[in-house]
DNA sequence: AGCACGCCGACT
DNA sequence: GTCGGCGTGCTC
């Protein structure tokens, strides 16, 4: 407000507003007939006559963090040369900036700018494709974000500084293939060999050699080994089309019924072209990535390129070894361990063509695949499709926006799909596509309870001893490891107590700098703070009172060791965060898993993805109820999620699975439904409850945080905002709320007090002119109060 | 993001 | 009296 007074030179909005529109930036100049003409006039009229071409202006994103687009003028060496998309050098500020053609402009700006030319242009044909740009301009105004940025965030490496165009070194790139079909007996006693062999079996056979190095560690010298003992070759490959040959090995030969008639569909669909939507609803095992794969090949034989984006290519090796031992050289997996110039290579590989599928993470959705017919989300449910930071994008929905833009055919795939995904169909926006079955016609795994209320009664006392596997769970599990099968825990927290309570006073250990209690990480024997990371050895006494100290509350670490203490046979490894440090690490665990040198694997919410590990016959959750109370309106549907979802590993292989879920709340609605392979009733239920209360996917939100030293300066800021929101609050009939400001559910982290404010609106369009002003008046907000925007926020927390 | 301009402390 | 602290503001 305060601004737009200034602006207008305080004279009333009604007197000042109306002349400002096209007068105001504009000074006068005296032209040849005598006439006073306005700038703005004189370049409409004047300018064209006077040089020849109309399109010398052209509107550049500038790759700086910076709003909007800027006019430069096209100098007279490149008129007619310059392409959209094409990376040019512009003078910005003191100095050059990066910049990207996005088309000509039709105006010129306001306030009287002087306008500077393009410098030159960085390349001959344009880096990023015309459907990219629509793309990438949708990105930048929906979630609130520098055009230039969101393009340089979207380019590879090497495309994203002010150098001019290189071309990727390599067309060619070093494979290695395997000599044998099978691990030879003769390496028994190389299990590195072995390790490495098996991964290049599991995928076909062959891989690019950065692939396997990035996999398995130290992999390089063990292929070397291998390939002197003739089990293996190297091969250069030139990545063109057509190099797939002898890799279709894994392809089966018949699909379900179900399957067939999905891979029907969609064929069809990429056949007739056009823009469609699905939801591919499929059970736990039930084949979704064979469905993928087929509409891939499909859409391929039609010469048209295909998208596929996964979780996390660190959790699905196997999904990523399926698309590369059936397409080979067909394909560019974008995952976060390639260097630089792979990143380059696999871009422009897409960019001219050569390469027509690219599997990756979410960042992939913005590859530069030529001819798009078919895009696929896998496990579009997932978290991890939003970004949480910066440019903060929720890349499954930008799947569906690039499908329409590019009239291609998208599919979601999920056993637990989103409600967002489930409402578009079930409004008919999305076509529905399900597997009801598994393939083989294998059972799905029978699910018992086992009520901890009444099964693990406190016996009076609550110590660091009291068991936490319940009689019937140790017997299942030892009937499974005496089968010589596998069993899974899941336990959705890490370390070994996750509270510190003083028998005194009743106080417990919380992080100085966070507003968490510290967890007791046994092995480490320290306590750490799991927001900050700050950690020091356990305190054997209150730190208030000296009271002595009650551990409380479990995790992955205690689990692993009480199973290590009951069943001393067993082997057993635990997977988190703590003992997966490194890529590396966690493959290596995933494999030796897989690979059944383990009888028990105790994890967090890692264990739960999408892996197929056919020994497992027993999955355990030791507590259904970690996740319940979260102070989120997803809570109840992220319980949902990931129980069905760790449900799913179980009786993936010839045996069938049986599931056991230990819980203090049998009745809660995640659990209850999820017992009884209910999908449909829990969506259903908790749809009508996100109607109720004006939830989405029955509304638009978008979360301002705040983020400060100063308690009190950053209150004042969160009061500051609440009152703009207020003020530019649309009539009530817009269905707009603001929810807030209030401290965050976390009010503290890092010794940074922080604030949250909720905006809910039925439609995007109701919010955007509201996260307009607020964006423009972050200008005001002091420095030492950080302020992000997150629109359509995944988590609240 | 850079890189200016711009008003208040310790130094030749 | 100057050198310089980093607080706001702009970059076509």
């Amino acid at each position: 407000m305060e601004q737009e007074h200034f602006a207008l030179g305080g004279f009333p909005r009604a007197q000042a507003e109306a002349p400002s529109r096209g007068s105001i930036p504009l000074r006068t100049r005296r032209t040849d007939v005598g006439r006073e003409v306005s700038e703005r006039e004189h370049a409409a009229t004047v300018r064209p006559v006077v040089s020849a071409t109309p399109a010398q202006l052209a509107s550049v994103a500038v790759g700086r963090p910076v709003r909007g687009e800027f006019t430069y003028l096209v100098p007279e060496a490149l008129a007619g040369n310059l392409a959209p998309g094409q990376r040019v050098l512009v003078p910005f500020g003191r100095g050059m900036a990066l910049g990207f053609y996005l088309g000509p402009a039709n105006a010129p700006v306001e306030g009287g700018v002087r306008l500077k030319p393009i410098q030159r242009v960085l390349e001959d044909s344009p880096s990023l494709p015309k459907d990219l740009i629509a793309l990438l301009r949708f990105t930048a105004e929906h979630y609130r974000y520098p055009l230039g940025e969101v393009i340089r965030g979207a380019l590879p490496p090497g495309l994203s500084t002010a150098v001019d165009e290189k071309e990727a070194k390599p067309d060619i790139q070093f494979f290695v293939e395997a000599l044998v079909t099978e691990v030879p007996p003769q390496l028994a006693r190389a299990p590195a060999q072995v390790a490495v062999l098996q991964y290049l079996l599991a995928v076909g056979g062959r891989a690019p050699l950065d692939e396997v190095t990035h996999a398995i560690p130290g992999a390089r010298e063990t292929l070397k080994k291998l390939a002197t003992r003739k089990f293996v070759k190297w091969v250069e490959v030139t990545l063109q089309p057509g190099v797939r040959e002898g890799l279709v090995q894994n392809r089966p030969d018949r699909l379900t019924p179900e399957q067939a008639l999905a891979v029907k569909e969609l064929q069809g669909a990429v056949d007739a072209g056009g823009f469609q939507p699905y939801l591919l609803h499929g059970v736990t095992g039930s084949g979704k990535t064979e469905v993928y794969l087929r509409a891939v090949e499909h859409t391929l034989a039609r010469g048209l390129g295909s998208l596929v984006l996964v979780p996390e290519i660190a959790l699905t090796p196997q999904l990523v070894g399926r698309f590369r031992s059936r397409f080979g050289g067909d394909v560019a997996v974008l995952h976060s361990g390639l260097k630089d110039r792979e990143r380059l290579f696999h871009w422009q590989a897409l960019r001219k063509g050569t390469v027509k599928i690219a599997v990756g993470v979410r960042s992939a959705v913005f590859a530069p695949v030529e001819h798009l017919g078919l895009i696929v989300v896998d496990e579009e449910h997932d978290p991890s499709f939003k970004q949480d930071e910066k440019l903060r994008y929720q890349a499954r929905d930008l799947a569906v926006v690039r499908g329409k833009q590019a009239s291609a055919v998208v599919v979601l795939g999920s056993a637990t799909p989103s409600l967002e995904t489930l409402q578009n169909t079930r409004s008919g926006r999305y076509k529905l596509i399900e597997l009801k079955n598994r393939v083989d016609d294998r059972p799905m795994p029978t699910i018992s309870l086992v009520d901890l209320r009444v099964e693990r009664p406190r016996e009076g006392q609550v110590t660091e001893e009291a068991p936490i596997l319940s009689p019937q769970m140790l017997q299942a599990m030892e009937e499974t490891v005496a089968k010589g099968q596998q069993v899974i825990l899941f336990l959705n927290r890490r370390g070994h107590s996750t509270i510190l309570l003083c028998e005194v006073c009743g106080l417990s250990l919380k992080c100085q700098d966070c507003d968490v209690c510290m967890t007791h990480h046994r092995s480490q024997n320290r306590v750490v703070c799991h927001y900050c990371g700050v950690a020091f050895p356990v305190p054997d006494s209150c730190r208030e009172c000296t009271g002595p100290l009650l551990k409380l509350g479990i995790g992955t670490e205690r689990v692993e060791a009480e199973v290590l203490e009951r069943m001393p046979h067993a082997r057993v490894a635990r997977l988190d965060r703590d003992s997966a440090t490194s890529a590396e690490k966690l493959t290596e665990l995933l494999a030796s898993f897989a690979r059944r040198e383990l009888d028990v694997l105790v994890g967090t919410q890692m264990v739960a993805k999408g892996h197929d590990f056919p020994g497992v016959t027993l999955v355990c959750v030791v507590m259904a109820d970690t996740s319940l109370a979260i102070p989120d309106f997803r809570a109840a549907e992220r319980t949902f999620h990931l129980l069905t979802q760790v449900a799913g590993r179980a009786g993936r292989g010839k045996d069938p699975g049986r599931v056991l879920v230990q819980t203090y709340n049998p009745d809660a609605e995640p659990v209850k439904r999820m017992l009884a392979h209910d999908f449909d009733g829990f969506s259903k239920q908790e749809l009508e409850w996100r109607k109720a209360l004006a939830y989405p996917p029955f509304a638009r939100m978008a979360s301002v945080r705040l983020e400060g030293e100063h308690p009190e300066q950053t209150a004042g800021v969160a009061r500051f905002l609440g009152n703009l929101v207020g003020r530019h609050m649309p009539p009530a009939s817009a269905g707009v709320r603001l929810l807030g400001p209030a401290l965050a559910p976390i009010a503290r982290i890092r010794g940074k007090t922080r604030w949250q404010l909720l905006l809910k609106a039925p439609t995007h369009a109701a919010l955007a002119p509201l996260l307009a002003r607020l964006e423009a008046a972050l200008a005001d907000v002091p420095n030492g109060v950080k302020v992000v925007i997150d629109v359509d926020p995944g988590a609240m927390l």
